[in-house]
DNA sequence: ACCTGAACACCGTTCAAGT
DNA sequence: ACCTGAACACCGTTCAAGT
């Protein structure tokens, strides 16, 4: 049974859902173990790849067999590095949350709410196919845990009440994951014959639809909009 | 070319990408000219069968093999009656959301937008695993559409002018779309081999986790707490 | 006129057999 | 010690051949 996970990290190791604390930990052994030889296929080499994949052609264009003739050898190589397409989608969530640039650390805790929130949009934006996988495991890779930590901070230097803060937290984290999430509907799939469709078939989302029907109402206006709104209410339940 | 779409209305309707509106108005037509036998496959029937075995095992359960075995049919003969499972899972969301209660037309407007933003969390909750096939199409079926136009006069009633009407409706509806995302996050995959997995694999989402960290503080709590400040903020930009 | 067995071109994943 | 061709058990979808 030559399984990446039981290989290198036990029997036991497969189980553990990907994404999860345990698997986390699994994972960061596992890259700590590992001695690649030069030009030999590496996790970061892999979920590079992956997502230049997923940009150009969509989610559902990512498959083992299409990225492993990308990189240039045979699907069952691919399973020597990563356990399975899951845990790869793991890799490929947290390597994007890492574009994430924190905010200045001298703006005041409201503004570097702000900040962060239309960082969090721009990066996820800026990976469209990426974003629905962002569903599919907890996030607890390191950057997200690293943004996690900073927006919690900065509600907290904003004044708000520990309680007031993880809520406001919460609520402004589900904004933004779902104003992604609808936003890029639509832009996602790219297959062939539909970007070549022309018309009815390249049919926006509702919601993106009504954005444009209104003159200078942007998917951005609405996210300021939306984000403000929530700071203002937060600091009325204070 | 005996496919479903040519046959029935003609061969450019299967170019029309499923959930557009001309679809919908195809689709519409499509029923309206069907006869159905005793005893025969309908799509109301598929549709609901679909509800059924998503609910039970997950949207990855939903195979058209495995549709069709429910069905007591071949997967060739669903074909018949739905183009492809793409259409499917437009009729699946649309079907959902035909739960959607509209609230009661004698509270203001603003108790109308809360009480719609709940019933649409409630109906989306009690079919977690449909939930990421929202993002599949735009949001243009009759149902959707109702709940769409009933939320928007809500506002409108609320006294908000128009414009922030409508950046206070894409607001609230990114919002209760991305929590209602996230909130069934891992409740979602129901694979036997997860379920019966016991303890890390079972690992809850990361929001779901920290939510439960904090006692007395659920996803319903920090949901009507954002909708609570949207409206809030949506008064101070008023 | 309706239904379907068998096939096609894909998937993710595994493993015996190569080097 | 590493890699991979070929296979396995699936997909969604099609269509010739049945009734």
């Amino acid at each position: 049974m030559p399984t990446y996970a039981r290989l290198v990290t036990g029997a036991s190791v497969d189980v553990l859902e990907p994404g999860s604390a345990p698997w986390w930990h699994a994972h960061s052994e596992r890259l700590r173990r590992r001695r690649p030889r030069a030009g030999g296929l590496t996790v970061e080499r892999i979920v590079d790849e992956a997502i230049d994949l997923v940009d150009a052609e969509g989610l559902e264009a990512l498959t083992v067999r299409a990225l492993t003739a990308r990189l240039g050898t045979s699907s069952a190589t691919l399973y020597r590095h990563v356990a399975s397409v899951e845990e790869l989608l793991v890799l490929v969530i947290d390597r994007v949350l890492g574009d994430i640039e924190l905010p200045d650390p001298d703006g005041s805790g409201r503004e570097r709410t702000m900040q962060l929130a239309i960082e969090f949009r721009r990066v996820l934006l800026e990976h469209p196919g990426v974003v629905p996988a962002l569903r599919a495991s907890p996030l607890l890779g390191p950057n997200a845990l690293r943004s996690a930590e900073n927006g919690l901070t900065n509600l907290v230097d904003a004044g708000y009440p520990p309680a007031v803060a993880i809520q406001g937290y919460l609520a402004i984290v589900d904004y933004i994951l779902g104003s992604a999430f609808f936003d890029t509907a639509g832009v996602v799939d790219r297959r062939p014959d539909r970007v070549s469709g022309g018309g009815a078939d390249l049919d926006p989302s509702f919601f993106a639809a009504q954005r444009a029907a209104i003159d200078g109402v942007t998917g951005e206006d609405v996210f300021r909009f939306a984000v403000t709104a929530l700071l203002d209410g937060l600091a009325a339940a204070s």
